[in-house]
DNA sequence: ATTATCTATAGATCTATAGATAATGC
DNA sequence: ATTATCTATAGATCTATAGATAATGC
């Protein structure tokens, strides 16, 4: 049956939603077409009709899901004012942020299965690096080289202790090490 | 053709190896059975005379890889005494372990896969980077609790920034990310 | 006789496509 | 008439197993 050209474009961005969502749970390779699709209430065969490839969907629900936490970002670092860096710090290494990784940021999710994906998909996190980079660069005191530094070091910082955090089988090592990046990063000279 | 109990032993040997270096490549999901088999010159079938599962084979091939990478600090620590830290942060965010996942750190290459693994494997990575933490907190200065932190801390930190640097579709910001984080662990007070 | 490896295959799953269906929008 | 979605399936790939083979080691 067909439907509308209104609800087309509903039903397309419902299966970006979802697959940002499944591929952040399970990985680029963990989730098929086919589960994507049954999950967005579509059937399978309906999917080419709005994607290329599975390929050409992991690359468009990646930077869904980065410009999701661009736009929480910016509402963090509008809401925060001075106090915009502890704020940012504060929100990524909480325990919820690891214990949910298909909300959370594709970083930390997909990051280590991008590395393994083509060139779309890897600008994706570019792109979405380069703008959440950005908005800690604003939050950090210093000169501008020191602060896109100061940026690109505490980004990886949160990205390595979440990663961390969700591999090993540890429950206290896992909150220890989530405490241990806070109160590094919180605790540095001039910030 | 049956093979003596020693080569049997040998052949089992190079299964992990080759596993070892193929997953850290393409991740737990990016590989088959078949493949590594293939590529430790036996054929399909004998793979489960060796290994109860995939998942078997993936927990050993994780456990291997960690702990030639626990060697090697080992050997770095022993090497460079009062300088140790500053060698291996050096080492580990160096660009050719950034280019060879196949060889480096099973934290980075497959911390975001193991999240959706297995307990067997994550008992594993919690091991591998207990004592990878172990050796860097005897490295820094401080107290007892001062050093675990610093170690978790800075681990973390180098653990995203590689996994940041290989998922970038952008050999500057990719490099810019490497060197930003050596800065920032090198220049911190008091190591 | 035991057993490490090999050949062959079952059964499941995955991406992608072909052709049918039925409602929209000119 | 166009087109969004559905049904059905081709063709490839994946894990795991069954049974055969042939060399080791008692």
């Amino acid at each position: 049956m067909r439907v509308s050209r209104e609800q087309a474009a509903e039903n397309r961005a419902r299966i970006v939603a979802v697959a940002a969502t499944l591929f952040r749970q399970k990985g680029f390779d963990g989730i098929g077409v086919a589960d994507i699709m049954q999950a967005a209430a579509l059937t399978h065969g309906g999917f080419y009709g709005h994607f290329k490839s599975k390929d050409d969907l992991a690359a468009q629900a990646s930077r869904a899901a980065l410009a999701t936490s661009v736009a929480k970002w910016e509402e963090i670092a509008a809401a925060e004012g001075d106090t915009s860096y502890a704020a940012l710090v504060a929100s990524y290494l909480r325990p919820a942020h690891r214990d949910h990784a298909g909300k959370g940021c594709a970083l930390t999710a997909l990051g280590g299965d991008a590395a393994r994906q083509g060139k779309p998909l890897r600008a994706a996190f570019r792109e979405g690096l380069t703008r959440l980079v950005d908005i800690l660069a604003a939050a950090v005191p210093g000169t501008k080289a020191a602060r896109r530094r100061r940026a690109l070091a505490a980004m990886s910082q949160m990205v390595g202790a979440i990663v961390l955090a969700r591999a090993v089988d540890d429950a206290a090592l896992s909150d220890e090490i989530l405490a241990a990046a806070r109160h590094d990063l919180l605790a540095r000279d001039g910030v």
